[in-house]
DNA sequence: ATTACTGCAAAAGATTTGCACTAGG
DNA sequence: CCTAGTGCAAATCTTTTGCAGTAAT
């Protein structure tokens, strides 16, 4: 079962309805080091389902959001609302030039959540954690 | 020397004139607690100031945000774009149900930053680490 | 005296809403 | 079949832009 499947089960369970442009959107969100904004996301699929509208991908987008099946990652720099279909706690790393995001596996953030649910009795949802700066190919560029 | 205090120095430091609006602005960001969005800030500060502008709002804190003086927290739930002056590493810990926010210091998000930077080679100039779930309070209130 | 900042009005975006049509369950 | 989802157009809301007057340095 590919992530994209995971996401779209979920849908499911939920008692929505699994749409060719729901399933698109799922399977783009999953790719391999995927960020997208509602835009972007719009663009690629228009590709494949030129009928598509901008409102279903905010409609499905905001219902994923809802069910807690992916994560809002909010502005990075001077762009617009990034999602994030990975779910497991990690660390969003955002460069502020190229606006290039990686995720990154950290034992640290496990410690947080237990940090945070111990000491001040929240009941934790959900995170999102995001560190910005120069990726090592902005840097270069920008020295030389 | 107050945090506002802070703030404005840097500003003036940056170059920038401080007007009393920006005065007004700063000591609100630095203010107990205060994770405001821009129409907050507004309409806080339109008390005293009448005359003031949404636009001079959104002009302080690009500004602000550009010299890396305070941070974008994006949003909280169905609100809009939070803004946090404390800029020292720490956690920002939001109620999705009252969408009060509260900061935590934490050692582990310094061990956080070393790790990344020593493992992707990134140069990192800020971060944004956010949690959110239910406060002491809204729990009780949901279960009663 | 300069030159940046303010605040108005209007523009530009992004996101939401209303509604008839279509299609998933 | 029945209801939820789609997509269009228009509305709403946040944020930006242009510009004349004002004020900080």
């Amino acid at each position: 079962m590919t992530t994209a499947d995971f996401l779209i089960s979920q849908l499911k369970r939920a008692g929505m309805r699994i749409t060719p442009q729901r399933v698109a959107i799922c399977t783009l969100l999953t790719s391999k080091d995927a960020h997208p904004t509602a835009a972007i996301i719009y663009e690629e699929i228009k590709k494949v389902y030129p009928s598509l509208s901008l409102m279903t991908v905010y409609n499905t987008l905001n219902k994923l959001v809802e069910l807690g099946i992916i994560n809002t990652l909010g502005h990075i720099g001077d762009d617009n609302v990034h999602y994030d279909a990975h779910n497991e706690p990690h660390i969003n790393l955002a460069c502020i030039s190229c606006h290039k995001i990686i995720d990154i596996p950290s034992e640290h953030v496990n410690h947080l959540e237990m940090e945070i649910s111990a000491s001040r009795g929240y009941k934790i949802l959900g995170s999102r954690i995001l560190y910005y700066g120069l990726c090592p190919d902005c840097q270069n560029q920008i020295s030389s």
